[in-house]
RNA sequence: CGCGAGGUGGAGCAGUUCGGUAGCUCGCCGGGCUCAUAACCCGGAGGUCGCAGGUUCAAAUCCUGCCCUCGCAACCA
């Protein structure tokens, strides 16, 4: 059993023959500030991500570049590598499925589920399309002929499989879905699958002996296992299944898989019928968020909008691109991008409001306080307290974090952030300045500069990087990193007289577009 | 009668569980302030809550029917 102050979560893995979209980062974004979340209020955090680098599209791809399939794999991984330094994804592993440390214990896995009889062969033969290493029946097909994904003419294909008795688990997922309602969230998802579930499950397959690139079934040379047997695995494979009953301890079972809708069935169906079958728990919860539209068409793998996540990185900056897509979309629901909103939350809430608020309470510190922290001398009034009020709110919606509510979160945090800026408009330190009135001026700047101080930490989560730089501009010895929540939101925590620095504006005003 | 979600001021959304002043962001109009990134603060206009019935003293909220949109419908990285 994993300890309570332990907390494992995940991305699904890339696909590699993929090109990285912004699709891919949204999940992988929502998952690194849940993460970074979770450590800022004192969780162990163990945050997986990887590749599924094996079946037939691979090998194909390796072949047309005149290479095998591991040198090909080998050399489109950075792509991936490169999205995550591009977000600043602090993720503490990355595991690949071509790994030994994978497929060693694939191998293992399966082998169980083989000694257990859940495993049987059976032929199947059907229209078969090699890019979704899928079969179709008929009436799916477009025109009776293409694939309904890729629109390209599919394969006839017969092959003797290893079939996995998936409908054996039935009765058992149902048990699962009502002992643990939130098991599947949000839970319209839930109930999706439940009916699915509900309708009857017939068996899956489990092999392909169409082609090698794959993890071999051990028992049957020539087969390899079906990419989804091998590819689930890597949740657990990757903390030490089979290998470091220490670590899988620790992490297992993992607190949440966060995931698109388009997988759903596969993470809250198969996986933990698999895992059923071999006698190992199952995960805590999976999260299905929803899809990202970009004008009103559903993005897609097949279909990759033209939009690059480093486009809009390059445009906005890492920490608007992280701050975006959860402030504006409500996380488990389907949500557009368009650049027009990203610019209208950049100018508006980053440059506006907390960049503005951060350049001019540092300015005035300046001007008046010689650029140092002034000590909170004058009597606190009425504007204090409805500060604090402001800061109570965003932390009550910072907790929803906890729940994926990212959006609520944000709105409640920029409550504090307007609030500060209430605070300034209400005590008007340029006039106490120009009244003489130092320990009111005192007691105003001061509070000003530790609400900045707080906002820095609650911001990290989502914009890691510009927390760092506020961080650096209010003189704070402590490291951020260092930071727990709820101490460091606590009013006082500023030590008086440390040097400001206003530097360069946090949310510079965009650049007219090109 | 396949299953499910949704239709709320110009745009995007919340509210519907346990009926009772329809809320938020942006945009628009007016005012304030002048420390600040022409930023910040305050106020205002603007809505038959998809349509039609029903229950009720009272319905965005409950019930019935209908219209429209969007997912899923067995192997969809």
């Amino acid at each position: 059993m994993a300890g309570s102050d332990a907390f494992y979560l995940t991305t699904p893995i890339y696909y590699v023959n993929d090109v990285p979209h912004i699709g891919h980062a949204y999940t992988t974004v929502a998952a690194d500030v849940l993460a970074r979340w979770k450590r800022l209020t004192g969780h162990d955090v163990h945050f997986l991500t990887g590749t599924d680098e094996h079946g037939q599209k691979v090998a194909r791809a390796a072949e047309e570049a005149g290479r095998t399939p591991q040198e090909h794999v080998d050399a489109i991984i950075p792509r991936w590598r490169e999205l995550l330094d591009l977000l600043h994804i602090s993720n503490d592993d990355f595991i690949r499925t071509t790994e030994p440390r994978h497929t060693q214990r694939v191998q293992e896995f399966m082998q169980r589920l083989y000694d257990n009889g859940d495993l049987y062969t059976a032929s199947y033969s059907g229209p078969y399309c090699v890019r979704c290493e899928a079969y179709y029946t008929v009436e799916e097909l477009v025109g009776g002929e293409l694939c309904p994904i890729h629109k390209q003419p599919v394969e006839r294909l017969e092959q003797e499989n290893w079939f996995f008795r998936l409908s054996k688990y039935g009765p058992d997922l149902l048990r699962l879905y009502d002992e643990h309602p939130d098991f599947v969230r949000p839970a319209v998802r839930m109930n999706e699958v439940r009916s699915f579930v509900e309708a009857g499950l017939e068996d899956i397959s489990a092999s392909r002996s169409a082609f090698e690139w794959g993890v071999p079934v051990p028992w049957e040379p020539g087969h390899v296992f079906y990419v989804w047997f091998d590819a689930l695995l890597n949740y657990a494979t990757a903390v030490g299944l089979g290998v470091d009953d220490e670590q899988f301890a620790r992490w297992w079972p993992a607190d949440v898989h966060l995931i698109g809708k388009d997988i759903i069935r596969f993470h809250a169906v198969y996986w933990p019928a698999m895992l059923m079958a071999a006698g190992v728990d199952v995960p805590k919860q999976v999260y299905a968020h929803g899809f990202l539209l970009v004008g009103g068409e559903k993005m897609g793998k097949s279909n990759a909008t033209g939009i690059r996540p480093a486009e809009l990185v390059e445009h906005f900056g890492v920490d608007c691109y992280r701050y975006y897509f959860l402030r504006e979309i409500s996380f488990g629901q389907d949500g557009s991008f368009s650049w027009e909103s990203m610019e209208q939350r950049y100018t508006t809430d980053l440059a506006n409001d907390l960049g503005n608020l951060v350049n001019r309470t540092l300015n005035m510190v300046t001007s008046y306080c010689d650029a140092k922290v002034p000590e909170p001398t004058g009597a606190p009034t009425e504007a204090e307290r409805a500060l604090e009020d402001d800061l109570v709110t965003a932390l009550d919606g910072l907790a929803g974090i906890d729940e994926l509510d990212f959006k609520r979160a944000l709105e409640d945090l920029w409550v504090f952030v307007s609030g500060v800026n209430r605070y300034i408009e209400a005590r008007a330190p340029w006039k106490l300045n120009k009244e003489g009135r130092a320990d009111d001026l005192g007691r105003c700047l001061y509070t000003a500069v530790d609400a900045l101080r707080i906002i820095a930490v609650l911001v990290s989560p989502v914009m890691p990087v510009a927390a760092g730089r506020l961080w650096d501009k209010l003189g704070l010895s402590d490291a951020l990193s260092d930071q727990r929540l709820p101490a460091a939101a606590a009013w006082g925590g500023t030590p008086v007289g440390a040097a400001v620095n206003r530097g360069d504006l946090l949310f510079p005003k965009l650049e007219e577009q090109p």
